[in-house]
DNA sequence: TGTTAGCACTCTAGCACGTCGAGTGCTAAC
DNA sequence: GTTAGCACTCGACGTGCTAGAGTGCTAACA
């Protein structure tokens, strides 16, 4: 589609005041407001014109004219300017780094309320997708004579534990020197990595451990099968309420609905991922929910290895741009932090 | 404040009219609908009356009655039914006993889902408070070389874990020793109870330890001082947007900001409660944004030590009769559930 | 003395109607 | 190709009217 200097400019116009207002904008208008220098006559022939390629629509006749989602897909992919981060901005993601890095839980949870606050969408941030992460340590712990805890830490120092029911749980000594055996032969591994063979091995390199190893490596290898154990955070969900185009209130239940249930955010979150950072307007969404949203979608990774994901929602008349640059800024971020912590 | 019998019968039907259809009721429909076999007339005298008692309010002159806050007070303090939960309630609690009894967090979690889910209001519960559990066990776990995991079970099998920076990080070996020595003179202990004497005496015992057992009792003992350990789930916040009084979105803003902020939550957890279940109706409340609502809390305890809380709200036209007894069927499963856990 | 029928009164919700203004498309002139 | 002018459209908004639900008061009744 190829779009006239003039043509651009006044799709620009209509698509940032629409952004900011959220109210139908007419020729006249824009002929006052941006100083084209050119009469409103000439910029309802142009918009005529941009309705027919379809990147304009109105509402009703005689009412002005607003962004398709064709329009918004346009601008996005071929207009969008690259905003730079205030210095305000810039702060707040600096405070973020420098709190709590050594626990990568509470630097997901801020990473999602710096991301709301600044962009005041709706951010979802999953922790580092834990088939992904490599085991640094593992630790059983007793707990009762029938329960153990199974603890690893893993090298973007994460903890993550699971009870683990035996016949009979083995002694403080005995958890040990099995602790040591996994620790040694698994760290430096991801769960992924974990196999048959590589069970298979242990299960006869260590045959007089077999009946207890077989359940301890199952609970391990049972975390790759369910999601479980990936958190994921949300923050901000009550901007959605600020946007007139959730006035009514049951599209806005809907979204809140969805922000409650985990398996609705692992959906949106894993939803198909082309570009560096991914936008999906409108029902491009092949979620229902979101037909009626923007989603702005990364994933975060370490050694080029993508771990996890943060998203931002908002509504179709989203300010992309500083979304994007938001969102970059915040990725840079957490890949920053992540490195540091995985190295030392 | 003394009513008649035939007051009390017209003041039930105005409550239980307004808890259902949230529109003012006028004498004509409570002749009719409730059938009290006395005309509009003589309702109309006593609703009068009524109203000099401050039960029920008018919106405006010509409108229907509504209850009043003291209404409300009146009605839950002194002639507040108590419902038998129904099958299907009694079926879901149960369930939720069934299923992931062998961890704390998840059982929370599943009962803030229930609350919301069986009474559509908005479900809040903390986890148990850290300081009141008893330790169970202590293990510290390596990460790198200057940081470790120190890892505490607590006697409801909820697993706490603190980073902890060191100048130098022991071996493994020696931090088993540690683990052992810190397990046999803490575990049966609250973390209340690690006082001074208990440390110093600690450090005395195993002096050539002093150097790394000091920052390790600090973290330990650090949180006591803040609470920024103990959970604090929610559900169901999509419910306030189905209640006419929420129409108004700003409103429904706030709370939903409070809902999101843990500090908002935990004040509103840790209000004063002198009954077992404490009702607290909209202004009654000190805390500006739940004027508009009521809630209704209570606190699980084990061995009759309270250790947390649970709480709904909702509209001050909230069914109290069956939040409380479906609240009612929450503690004792939770009570029952962590007893077991602490149990065995 | 308590209860009720009847009536005048009040107030809101909802609808019809007219007006205003923002916007459009088209045409003719520049 | 651009613009001024004009007729037309449509939603927003204010006004006035009506219907209906509800009240309080009074007088009559058991």
């Amino acid at each position: 589609m190829a779009l006239s200097d003039r043509q651009h400019k006044i799709l620009e116009a209509i698509i940032n005041d629409y952004i900011q207002t959220a109210e139908p904008i007419g020729s006249r208008t824009i002929a006052k407001k941006y100083a084209m220098g050119i009469s409103s006559a000439t910029i309802r022939n142009e918009m005529s014109d941009l309705e027919d390629m379809g990147l304009i629509t109105q509402p009703h006749t005689s009412s002005g004219r607003v962004p398709s989602q064709k329009g918004y897909r346009f601008y996005v992919d071929s207009m969008m300017p690259k905003k730079a981060l205030t210095s305000e901005e810039s702060l707040v993601l600096q405070q973020m780094i420098l709190s709590n890095i050594y626990q990568v839980e509470h630097m997901m949870k801020k990473t999602a309320t710096a991301l709301a606050r600044l962009t005041r969408y709706t951010a979802i941030v999953s922790e580092p997708y834990l088939k992904k992460t490599k085991i640094k340590h593992v630790q059983m712990i007793p707990v009762d004579d029938k329960t153990i805890f199974l603890v690893m830490v893993t090298d973007t120092k994460s903890v993550k534990n699971q009870p683990l029911s035996l016949s009979a749980a083995p002694e403080y000594e005995e958890l040990n020197r099995l602790s040591n055996i996994l620790t040694k032969h698994l760290s430096g591994k991801t769960i992924q990595e974990i196999d048959r063979p590589l069970i298979d091995q242990l299960l006869i390199s260590f045959a007089h451990y077999a009946h207890i190893l077989m359940p301890i490596l199952g609970v391990i290898v049972g975390l790759i099968q369910d999601e479980d154990d990936m958190r994921v955070f949300t923050s901000g969900a009550k901007n959605i309420l600020a946007f007139p185009e959730f006035s009514d209130i049951r599209k806005a239940e809907a979204i809140f609905q969805a922000l409650e249930e985990r398996d609705a955010l692992i959906s949106i979150l894993n939803q198909p991922q082309t570009d560096n950072i991914q936008i999906i307007i409108g029902n491009e969404n092949s979620l229902e929910i979101l037909k009626d949203c923007s989603l702005i979608k990364a994933n975060y990774s370490i050694d080029n290895q993508s771990t996890g994901s943060i998203a931002l929602i908002g509504p179709t008349r989203m300010d992309y741009g500083h979304a994007v640059s938001v969102l970059q800024g915040i990725l840079q971020n957490i890949q920053h932090v992540l490195k540091a912590l995985s190295e030392g």
